[in-house]
DNA sequence: TTAGCGGAATATGTAATACTTAATGTGAGT
DNA sequence: ACTCACATTAAGTATTACATATTCCGCTAA
């Protein structure tokens, strides 16, 4: 019975239902129409009697355009269109647990590549505010005597690193990505995540006072050297 | 009746229909429990039963997460959790005419940053295959004559990067991406594309020939420069 | 005995109907 | 002209029924 699970794999030929066509309907209709966020959209009865549906179908696609955020309805106004969050289908299925190892590596491997290539949006976003931010950071680091104090000061450091790029969409990306890496850790046999690399976050302050763009790609680089040397 | 007035505050914020409910109930469900990819799901009319909801209102939960690819059914054999494709939610949301302006422009900025982190991830996976074929669309692009046909090296250049850098996830990420970059290409006072930056496409091979990962994410940001001054 | 044929059982997919709820519109009466 | 009650509309929920595909089981026949 065990053997069976694996020669039956090819099975699963494309079957797509009608909430699928609709959907797909709906997306076009909303695409061709150029229909902006705040427009109306058709009453699900006048959809589904158009596409010769039940109105139960219609529901289940106008379901999913809501959790996405594409959509909202309210009870007599009908439904209009909303600027959907970019990342918000990002979020709904990011979940450490239910995301494979090897996925998860793959997410850890991105956030690498972007600690590396963040620095030009930094050189130009920078503010006195974020970079005294940065400072009180690295001092508390200095002072800590846990370790998990230390860890807290090593989130907090990057993630205010990801605020002062001044990039919305880059830093919820960012902040769905964090509860995965807490995960990868468990690979990465221990390192110290206090005094990661020869670069400490002190010397990265000082690249971004410096106003040193050329040095913070290889500056990051040695900082997460013992990340990347894993890969 | 100075009560309700109170209480009719925080209500408008909090409308959550019972597919909402049912929908976290059933994220709740997969998580507590641990259920992993293959593993069974209860059937519609027992969830439907025991959070004492009408059938319909499960299936519209279900068909979100199904969407999403976290859940498969067949006719008789129930539902089964899937591993589902992280960057599949980003793809349902991301389409260049329903995302405005200012969101084009931090996902093209996501992107500039990406390019300039790649490196060390390119280092370690490059291949002779890979290098290659780089070389052939730099000749391609050498021997070009229409700007169209430069344009084409430009964006095969560039994915061929991101399929060197073996990282599905991030191939993917860069794939879905993509056709928003054309948008964002407008407001960019038609930049010549072929030739960006003093830093060539040749000159980036060299740099991967020769191992010189320090060499990489600068020489990677004159050859961006153009964009990044866009910023 | 065994192969295979066919029907029962099961769970999802679809349809149809009715009712609830909230928001909007409308008209009658003071 | 204003207010209040009632009608109207459209989404949310429930119920029922049937279609369809798949598995299971048992029966018959070679």
């Amino acid at each position: 019975m065990s053997i069976e699970n694996d020669l039956f794999k090819l099975k699963p030929i494309a079957y797509t239902t009608m909430a699928d066509q609709v959907e797909n309907h709906l997306r076009e209709y909303i695409i061709k129409r150029s229909i902006k966020p705040g427009d109306p959209i058709p009453k699900e009865t006048e959809i589904a009697q158009s596409l010769g549906v039940s109105r139960n179908v219609v529901r289940e696609a106008l379901s999913r355009l809501r959790m996405l955020g594409m959509i909202e309805s309210r009870k007599k106004r009908g439904m209009i269109l909303t600027q959907p969050d970019v990342m918000k289908g990002l979020e709904l299925i990011i979940h450490p647990t239910i995301l494979d190892e090897h996925v998860r590596k793959q997410l850890f491997e991105l956030r690498l590549v972007l600690e590396v290539g963040l620095g030009d949006l930094l050189f130009r976003r920078k503010s006195d505010e974020y970079l005294k931010k940065l400072d009180a950071i690295v001092e508390r680091e200095q002072k800590a005597t846990t370790q998990i104090e230390r860890i807290r000061c090593e989130v907090d450091f990057h993630a205010t690193l990801y605020d002062m790029a001044g990039n919305e969409t880059l830093k919820r990306f960012q902040d769905i990505l964090m509860p995965v890496f807490e995960y990868v850790v468990e690979y990465e046999s221990k390192l110290d995540h206090t005094s990661v690399g020869s670069v400490t976050h002190a010397d990265l302050v000082k690249i971004l006072y410096a106003d040193n763009a050329e040095a913070y790609p290889n500056a990051m680089r040695k900082h997460l050297m013992p990340h990347l040397d894993h890969l």
